[in-house]
DNA sequence: TGAAGTTTATAACGTTATGTTATATTTTTT
DNA sequence: AAAAAATATAACATAACGTTATAAACTTCA
């Protein structure tokens, strides 16, 4: 009967077809002559044909295992890629990660952290894909999706999130009159134009809060979802806004200028990710470095 | 200590991936659920990660696996092609087989004989190299060719050669008044043209014999080393000559009669392979199935 | 829940693959 | 033909891989 091919001894008749000797192959693998002499005669008896001829003191391949020698290189290759491969991957410099993200991060924060993360990471792949929260909700319940970085999130079983408090201030136009205070209350925003987000979400409620709490009305001008177009439509010196802090700075335009605001009023950011899938160490670790690259702008 | 990745982790591995459970898996593998636990026990332990996550009752690969999977099926696929094609070899279906011929194979006996072979031979590939018979000579004993095809063999230590004799034809254009006679003599040619062979051609110092026993003068016209050249010439008027009644027959044209010759001239091919090579099998059934296909032709 | 049933892991122990050393045989060189 | 080198064979240890028995963990369902 066929017995079953082994790589041990494809080792064996690559070694011995690269040297032409049997005991100079048995000293480059490291074991002795008739270990290697026993692989070879296993194997051709599986294989069922002779495997070497001698010609003049050495030893040369028959053409039946010249034609299968490339096949068999490309094994013994590709075991040597998945064993270094593997290696990458616990020392966390291997492996894919699926980010999902609010469209503000993907052109803001987010790709300069990739960017560093990567950078010792040669054999690490990463997938950006922004879009609005519902969606991302909806890619990690189906586990499409590693990671999310998404923001109105009220839990779900299948998602678990860590929250971040991200510092919020008020943003105006350059030369605005509210640039020679250090810090802007409601009050000061009496008579200004609001660009704010939408009347649903938290962050607007504590915002209408903060006014109501100083008895000054909040005229709304815009709603928009994304602090970003928050900060274009206030550069086009439509109005001002509250956003965060890491929009503002991010959005580097000399076209705004940005005050604390007080009462200081959060912004609730959500790191998610599927309750059911463990993350792959190297997503863990993406995780973690990106909560870190958000602590300069946590409450 | 990383130990070695083994095939039977990886074939455990794909089984359990497939089918979410060890007791499956083992099943499909035909071993108990043991070894399959440990295997993949063994294997977790040499990648350095955790292999499996629990999700509702089934094992689900994780992300670091998937990571390597398609690497893993590729080795297992190419391990399994590497058997088959072994197995092709052995049952003389598969293999390369590199022939060098004279010119006048490579376009009509040959071909037939080749295409035959393949026939119920679908892992066989053949290389055809036509050329002249120093050429040939120097490739075999170069070892560049498996199979050589010749005439004007002389022997040659690196070479191993059979003779071929095959029957010789005389030939002339249709109509011709020879085509009266069921049998040409050197008398029958007295006051004809002759297209034949070089001078230094065994061949054609037969020829020559013949005319010279007959004591009937030999009116030389056109000297050609191949036999198929001298048919082109005959059917275009030029002349008659005595070839192989091979290439009379493969020429195939209305244009040619032929008749035997008398006296009977012999041609002979010699049919040559490496000497210090030892013919794989797939080389070695080909040279008999071609010597085969020259039993009708031979003396 | 918790008890039953199923699945997986662990333990104890053969068999085969793969290694060893010692030695016979073959091949090459002198 | 003898000496030297290379390879094959024999006898035996160890690791890989299989077994069965059984413990532990997980699912299911009353």
């Amino acid at each position: 009967m066929r017995q079953k091919l082994r790589l041990r001894q494809f080792e064996a008749l690559m070694a011995v077809t690269q040297y032409s000797s049997v005991t100079r192959a048995a000293q480059e693998l490291g074991i002795s002559q008739p270990a290697v002499s026993r692989l070879l005669a296993d194997l051709g008896q599986s294989l069922g044909f002779s495997l070497f001829d001698r010609r003049d003191g050495k030893l040369v391949p028959t053409q039946e295992v010249r034609f299968l020698q490339s096949d068999i290189q490309r094994v013994l290759d590709l075991m040597e890629q998945i064993s270094e491969v593997s290696q990458s991957i616990t020392q966390r410099k291997a492996g894919h990660i699926r980010i999902a993200c609010l469209p503000g991060f993907a052109t803001s924060h987010l790709p300069e952290v990739v960017a560093n993360f990567l950078k010792d990471r040669p054999g690490v792949s990463i997938t950006i894909e922004p879009d609005r929260p519902e969606r991302i909700l909806e890619w990690m319940i189906d586990e499409q999706f590693d990671f999310g970085i998404t923001d109105g999130f009220r839990g779900h079983s299948a998602v678990e999130s860590k929250d971040i408090h991200v510092r919020t201030v008020c943003i105006f136009p350059t030369g605005h009159r509210l640039s020679s205070s250090s810090e802007i209350t409601p009050a000061d925003l009496a008579d200004e134009k609001l660009i704010h987000t939408r009347r649903e979400s938290e962050f607007f409620k504590s915002l209408a809060n903060a006014f109501l709490d100083a008895s000054v009305p909040l005229t709304s001008l815009v709603e928009t979802r994304q602090f970003t177009a928050a900060c274009e439509l206030v550069s086009h010196g439509v109005g001002v806004a509250v956003v965060s802090e890491l929009d503002a700075i991010n959005y580097g335009s000399s076209k705004i200028e940005s005050r604390p605001f007080s009462p200081k009023i959060a912004h609730k950011l959500s790191l998610v990710h599927p309750t059911q899938k463990r993350p792959s160490a190297i997503t863990s670790e993406f995780m973690n470095a990106f909560a870190e690259s958000l602590k300069p702008f946590q409450v």
